[in-house]
DNA sequence: CGCCGGTCGTAAA
DNA sequence: TTTACGACCGGCG
């Protein structure tokens, strides 16, 4: 699959961009998908317009359901086929807009299996700061691509607070539905 | 168990 | 530039 990256503050990042987006079903719910000219560059679940701008301060937002079906359409079956695992081609890259650290930490995410969970110490390490865990933590909770960047495979190390971005219940269920043993 | 200190990148002041 | 605050972790009681 293609990433591309930008490097910038969460202020900075929608001056300027014009985001088309629309809502879609997939496997758990609803998925909010918004492209730029280059990629994809947001999902979130279960939600609406007003994540979206909040999300990206300044972008020119374009609800466009026709634009945003088959990208779409790709990605909830890539992540059911078990992404990045067996990952089919998208017709569309990944757009990754964050700091130089945040970047570092989602392309760690990308590397995790469907069916796996990793801990944040563990990014941590593979990022080079092992005492950097809970600054991970931050990084972790504000991926711009729900699912497709896993960071719902992220856990803490004792395993008894599961926190995530759209809802502890969401993070169960997909982490169920990809066959992770001590969520069935 | 629960509490506390250490750590380090961010957003906001 | 300063401050406050996390999707954390390990140690200690």
């Amino acid at each position: 699959m293609k990433v591309i990256t930008h490097t910038t503050t969460r202020a900075a990042r929608g001056k300027g961009l014009t985001l088309v987006w629309g809502l879609h079903d997939f496997a758990l719910g609803k998925m909010l998908v918004a492209l730029s000219s280059e990629g994809v560059c947001w999902i979130g679940i279960n939600c609406g317009e007003k994540d979206l701008a909040k999300n990206w301060p300044g972008a020119n937002l374009i609800e466009d359901a026709k634009i945003t079906a088959k990208p779409a359409r790709e990605l909830a079956a890539a992540w059911k086929k078990g992404w990045p695992q067996r990952a089919g081609d998208l017709s569309v890259p990944l757009v990754l807009y964050g700091t130089a650290f945040q970047i570092k930490v989602w392309k760690e995410l990308l590397k995790i299996k469907s069916g796996a969970v990793v801990t944040y110490a563990d990014i941590a390490r593979k990022v080079g700061l092992p005492a950097a865990v809970r600054a991970v933590g931050s990084a972790v909770g504000k991926n711009t691509l729900s699912i497709i960047v896993p960071c719902h495979r992220v856990v803490n190390t004792s395993g008894n607070k599961i926190s995530y971005g759209w809802g502890p219940a969401m993070k169960k269920a997909l982490l169920k539905a990809e066959g992770v043993p001590a969520y069935a």
